[in-house]
DNA sequence: GAGTGGTCTAGACCACTGA
DNA sequence: CAGTGGTCTAGACCACTCA
């Protein structure tokens, strides 16, 4: 019967506070109770709260401002998560036009492969979502996207004509746990004709599934053309 | 004449630290003073030290333990220097034997391109490297690297025959910063004959730059063949 | 100006673990 | 078992900034 030594208090109340924030109870710019009242709720001093709250802060779930007090943060941007600047933010610095195009969607009870893509064991309804990405006449990206309905049940009344999927999603579902995969891959026939470029030339496949919690809620997948585009990330060991 | 504001005491400790250790005074496994000793040292009280010695422990500078004391960290593996889990790691795990083949060296003074990548303004020697890494009989990355011999001249009497060069820099100048781009080219007719893959095929090119404080060390193209091969990397907004 | 977070102090007790 | 780091307290002063 050993019981597992209880967590520090800190953790305790950053996890209580984290579990608000998950659940959606406390959406984007939610104020944070001050400093003093979580010491009135949680027994314990103000260094206690102070470092909780540091850690969410550093995690990047809320933010604190003197004066005006800690708020729930504003979701990052979709490519952000994965630590790395990449090729849609240096786009819309050039300042080309960006275009948003749907090529396909169908809703669905999932196949075994988008089962297996979404990491799901049971049977699921899915949304399968395909777009382009335009920077002025060029098509930088090609999506390939499917969203768990039962995780998003709002996505089911979206058509997602004009609004892209990663957009719509990352208001409506702000908190995610991402895995990344890239690789590169030989454009097939779809790919090509979608992107203009020679079958069989190189693409930079970045595929990408979260979730909330443990729930699976979309798995998507980007292709770049060729060496035009690349991912930049930049790394010290001391942060 | 605003002087800028000075940083907090324990930014200040957890700086004079680093630079220490950047520099190379304090080797990995050396220990560092006790948080008593760091009292005395900078005059300030325990709670002051032990959050800068937080923050070189969080940035993975440091380790430390109970009774043991805190420690200059092992450097990192250069591929988890990306916060990514990667190829050469699993290929480890999955038992086929490793090999390296060296297939050129050469010292040079830099050219206008070689200056380029590694990010020097004046002239310089550099090291040329080429080499390939076996996983059994199969080719799975090409390497293409320069080294700055002002940076590590004792890279000038390594043959790198038969020590990868990236494993001799870890142990030579553990602590880098390192930028990283990710892309996908076709294969040219070096990268075919050396990998054992169609010209043209796709190739995952990972390049990265890493300095030691705001010296250049080494520039290094590492080409994966084709779909094969996928960099992994999981993230969570609450770390 | 008042209320918030950011930093800091001078203590304290505890858990862990290497000598 | 003694010394280290991990946590916590009950204060304090300051900087910033919104009302």
């Amino acid at each position: 019967m050993n019981a597992t030594p209880p967590p520090p208090r800190y953790v305790a109340i950053a996890e209580a506070l984290r579990a608000r924030i998950l659940a959606g109870d406390w959406p984007p710019g939610h104020p944070i109770p001050t400093e003093a009242s979580l010491m009135a709720e949680f027994g314990c001093s103000r260094m206690t709260v102070y470092r909780a709250l540091w850690g969410l802060a550093e995690a990047g779930l809320i933010t604190r401002r003197r004066r005006a007090g800690s708020h729930v943060a504003a979701p990052r941007r979709e490519e952000a998560v994965f630590g790395i600047h990449d090729i849609e933010a240096e786009i819309a610095r050039s300042g080309a036009p960006y275009r948003y195009e749907r090529l396909s969607r169908a809703l669905r009870p999932a196949g075994r492969a988008e089962r297996a893509r979404l990491g799901l064991a049971g049977p699921a309804e899915v949304l399968a979502l395909g777009a382009r990405h335009f920077a002025g006449p060029r098509a930088f990206v090609l999506e390939d996207r499917l969203i768990h309905l039962a995780a998003v049940p709002a996505a089911r009344s979206e058509s997602f004509a004009t609004v892209p999927p990663g957009r719509w999603l990352l208001s409506h579902v702000p908190w995610n746990e991402a895995e990344h995969r890239i690789s590169a891959e030989p454009a097939g026939a779809f790919e090509a004709a979608a992107l203009a470029i020679p079958r069989g030339a190189p693409l930079l496949v970045l595929a990408r599934r979260t979730w909330s919690g443990e729930v699976p809620v979309t798995a998507v997948r980007l292709c770049y053309p060729g060496p035009d585009y690349a991912l930049v990330g930049r790394f010290r060991p001391g942060g």
